[in-house]
DNA sequence: TATATTTATTGATTTATAGTCATTTAATAT
DNA sequence: ATATTAAATGACTATAAATCAATAAATATA
């Protein structure tokens, strides 16, 4: 039954085949610009093919914003175990994970930002749905544990950990678009190093307990 | 010369027409799934005609964002201007003012939000632009004053009023945009008030100095 | 090895919709 | 009453997503 293997495993290959070639495609171009014929001719293959691999754009470019989750994930997990770093510290490491996961690819987290919209998820497969659902929870969980800490020891103030995760994470997000935004203004200034910055600065002071007298 | 004069006013009545009707389509069906030809049914009119007042679907889109802007200016104007309150309490009517523009219209909000992209905006005729990047710039002037005002008082610490702005701002866009995507899995859940709250808390307490004993 | 069956790929075709433009209709000026 | 200008129309064009009948390739069967 050696075949039925080769064929999964050339089945993904033809995937994967598919998806570099839609991120060479959409980085360059962006989402709405890229035509799914732009991504055949640079796979070499026919569009239908990329139809038989999957459902429709969106969820071609979900599977890409799908392996940059996974990859913070990862990064997440990493400095959620880092049991020599106190919760302060993680945090910092946690705006640092965020930071090179965009600087990875800008234009594709810029626009999956952009696509993370009832409009497009509604137009995902219930598979992949669930898949991207179950990775952003993870990655969720893994930030709302630095905060769990930091309230367990008595650092941070008393919030739902998983408010203060939205938080941080929109104020990710928020701050990406924003800046992206203001670039189309001002093409040359990139402010988002430094204003990220700032702003875990701010949610730092912001949910540490005022230090009192032992 | 009454008729130029009357006739300019028919043709901002038109107009103004058009939005109406474009706002309900938008509103009910999202951007990518309202057509132009729905919104000329809409308004009682030809496909054509919307196109003599609006470059694209993009610009009649825009449009609308350019009046809640224009509302969300007016309500921070109205901030700024409160003499009695302290900058602590201006943020505090901020996050009310933001909250209240988005409970005017969510739809069109979340719409916005998504449509605040290079890919958008470059699709825009140079007037309008041109306005959006004025009527925004005067709203960030607005909210800055309000830091701006808290440290010249000694009251926030010494940080760029401008970066304290787009903090702010884009906590409150990408909460916006995460709690909409949140929605798609729960739909019943909604907690952007409260989340928002938590948000304005932490920020508070982030720019606010230490108090120390005079 | 030759033939049948299954699976993968193709690209021409269909479908949908944004945007255009020649024509018509209405308003105003002469 | 007629000419000129402006506004509105909707059939048409262009583009791109998505489909599907036809074809090619791979595998199983005799």
């Amino acid at each position: 039954m050696g075949i039925e293997e080769r064929k999964e495993r050339e089945r993904e290959r033809r995937r994967q085949q598919i998806m570099v070639a839609a991120k060479r495609v959409f980085s360059e171009k962006g989402f709405s610009k890229t035509t799914m014929e732009d991504i055949s001719r640079e796979a070499e293959l026919s569009t239908g093919t990329l139809y038989l691999y999957f459902k429709n754009k969106e969820e071609l470019f979900a599977s890409l914003s799908f392996r940059i989750l996974q990859y913070l994930l990862i990064r997440l997990e990493h400095v959620t175990k880092e049991t020599d770093k106190g919760p302060v510290e993680k945090i910092a490491a946690l705006k640092d994970a965020m930071y090179d996961v965009y600087e990875f690819d800008p234009l594709i987290i810029i626009n999956m930002f952009h696509l993370q919209s009832s409009e497009t998820l509604m137009n995902l497969s219930p598979q992949i749905l669930s898949d991207m659902k179950e990775m952003s929870k993870k990655a969720m969980r893994e930030m709302a544990k630095i905060f769990q800490e930091g309230i367990a020891e008595g650092i941070f103030i008393e919030k739902h950990p998983h408010a203060l995760t939205d938080i941080v994470w929109s104020m990710f997000s928020g701050l990406v678009l924003w800046e992206e935004s203001k670039r189309i203004i001002n093409p040359n200034k990139d402010f988002l190093k430094p204003t990220l910055d700032i702003a875990f600065d701010i949610l730092i002071r912001g949910i540490k307990r005022s230090e009192e007298p032992s």
